[in-house]
DNA sequence: AAAGAGACTGGAAACGTTTCCGGTATCGTT
DNA sequence: AACGATACCGGAAACGTTTCCAGTCTCTTT
């Protein structure tokens, strides 16, 4: 079942049949009325492959996920996927470790799969801007801060929330609660990483409120929010000092691997611990107790993410460099002193 | 840069170029090897588009995912994402709502991207052979046990743990510990959902362990396996009666609700209540308490299901229903009494 | 009434492959 | 020396669309 068929059936050309598929104007309401007629009298399906040779290019627009188990990811991408197939585009997906470039594999997606656009969700993104040119198609990184950089690149796009302000502002929320001794365990932070930008926040948010760091209630985690990397971060950190009553994580998981560690360390939470982390996953709103964090809007991310990308797709000169808010959950794992 | 610039740069015709291409063995040692390096020299990729257009197929498999926030799905779809790009197939993935139509689905997404097989992740499958056979394709169910019909049935394949007996084994390892008044809090079941197994292997358990099962100690859900609808449940479940010394609970996240329910309502666990689990998700182990479950081997499951899928490619005739085993993974959640 | 504009339509080339079919060259066999 | 088999190669059709170009028909304008 082809085009050529529909158009024999209705007695007129091939061309005229793809002309009311294609919604062009040049053609009678009731030739279009007859092919449309038709094309549901047969579920005729259009070959996209024979589409694509003639338009050189697909419908599809790539994303690349750092697959390193975050579940923040997870919820994001239900919704990128929902909104791509909407504006009728198809999602190719490609997962990468958390070691790999995901520049170099959007690249070679964009080759392989002749991709109309390519969003980034996740992962490290400290690219130098002849690194980005090898991708020849617009982008938008989902969840990542250009922050170090400056926001007014006009080479792609980001959407993200404002992880420095977040960190601060978690970090505040724990001061005005009554805490000077702020511990914190994080990823392993390299020049523009998030968990860079994260904890710069921390840092600046303490000295802004008159308290030095103490860089003995700083632990540093291998790995990129693993759990248990947290678990262990949290273990070394207690070994060394128990003289604080707060503890910053910069992810929700991560927070519930430290919740246990200081659980198994017979600490209390929030009586002798208060822990505030940076997510807002669905799970750590049951977790016990239920955790208080900085909640990342996922289908916002995921959807202005795509949005962006449409308008890129649209105009060749459209860039965007947009900041979610990220709202505090209140849960009970924080405490005042 | 296409096949003819290739075959034009090495002074051989279009056909040659394709036959090294496409590994034919009618084409001379001298002659592959030239074309072998200027298709590297020009880093050449063939258009797939043209080639599916031609073959009148495309070496895409599909993969269909209830995507109603269950954690334990994310898990496998990494799995699944690598295992098909490694088999050099590409993945077009589909999310579908918790009330969708996952055959009809199927259904559309092969007739839109002429895919070669399918992968159902996940969700209700309860269809009947004429159901099942507007799907034109080779598929495979992961996550599915079709327990009720039979697991001879040689239309598609399967990949599941074997629900019914793990919970079966769940309840017996409360009975065990000496438990006796058993509840459960269980997502809304039809005849043939995951849940409705799962909790004939609970009731099982109980009365050939001398247990006759109670009516009241069972609350059921609307949704499925969402976490508010099992908060809730469990809370309803409470206020009804709070004789019973243990809990099952068909999944780690509505497990990790119920806990939380049992918490607000002032029971301790595993002090007052011992609460088992089905998943076994890498955030359960970092709950408070950790949390007994069976463990679903997420990347097996995947691993199989592709592996299945491609033999069916293969052979036609070759279908396969595969039951996993689901080892139980003790945590604190669950004591002896 | 002729001309020009505009609306609609059909023919055909083009997109980049794969594959069938036929052809040539080489070689061993008789 | 003639023959068949074998190995290798090129030509060309085919896959199902889109789109450019040219053409016809109708209508308005002069």
């Amino acid at each position: 079942m082809t085009i050529k068929d529909i158009a024999k059936n209705c007695s007129v050309s091939v061309s005229t049949v793809s002309r009311v598929l294609n919604h062009h104007p040049d053609v009678s309401e009731e030739v279009r009325q007859r092919v449309l007629d038709e094309v549901e009298r047969c579920a005729y399906i259009p070959n996209n492959s024979a589409r694509d040779l003639v338009k050189t290019r697909s419908d599809a627009i790539g994303v690349v996920v750092r697959g390193n188990g975050n579940l923040f990811f997870s919820s994001v991408l239900k919704t990128v996927s929902d909104e791509i197939e909407r504006y009728g585009y198809t999602m190719v997906l490609h997962y990468i470790g958390s070691d790999a470039d995901e520049v170099n594999a959007g690249a070679i997606l964009e080759r392989e799969k002749k991709l109309q656009g390519l969003l980034f969700l996740g992962g490290r993104f400290d690219y130098t801007p002849s690194e980005l040119s090898v991708i020849g198609i617009p982008f938008v990184c989902c969840s990542y801060t250009n922050y170090f950089g400056s926001l007014d690149e006009k080479d792609y796009s980001s959407v993200s929330i404002d992880d420095y302000a977040t960190a601060y502002r978690a970090t505040e929320e724990l001061i005005r609660r009554g805490h000077r001794r702020i511990a914190a365990v994080i990823p392993s932070r390299n020049d523009r990483s998030i968990s860079e930008l994260r904890y710069r926040g921390f840092e600046d948010a303490l000295r802004e409120n008159g308290i030095e760091p103490d860089e003995t209630l700083v632990e540093e985690t291998g790995g990129c929010f693993e759990m248990p990397e947290a678990y262990e971060g949290t273990c070394r950190l207690l070994k060394r000092t128990e003289d604080f009553t707060a503890l910053l994580m910069l992810s929700d998981t991560t927070a519930m691997a430290a919740m246990k560690a200081l659980e198994d360390h017979g600490k209390r939470i929030p009586q002798d611990v208060s822990v505030i982390a940076i997510d807002g996953l669905n799970v750590s709103e049951y977790a016990i107790p239920t955790l208080t964090t900085m909640i990342q809007p996922a289908e916002e991310m995921g959807r202005e993410s795509v949005c962006i990308l449409m308008n890129m797709l649209k105009d060749p000169a459209y860039t965007r460099h947009k900041l979610l808010d990220a709202p505090l959950r209140e849960g009970a794992s924080v405490r005042s002193i």
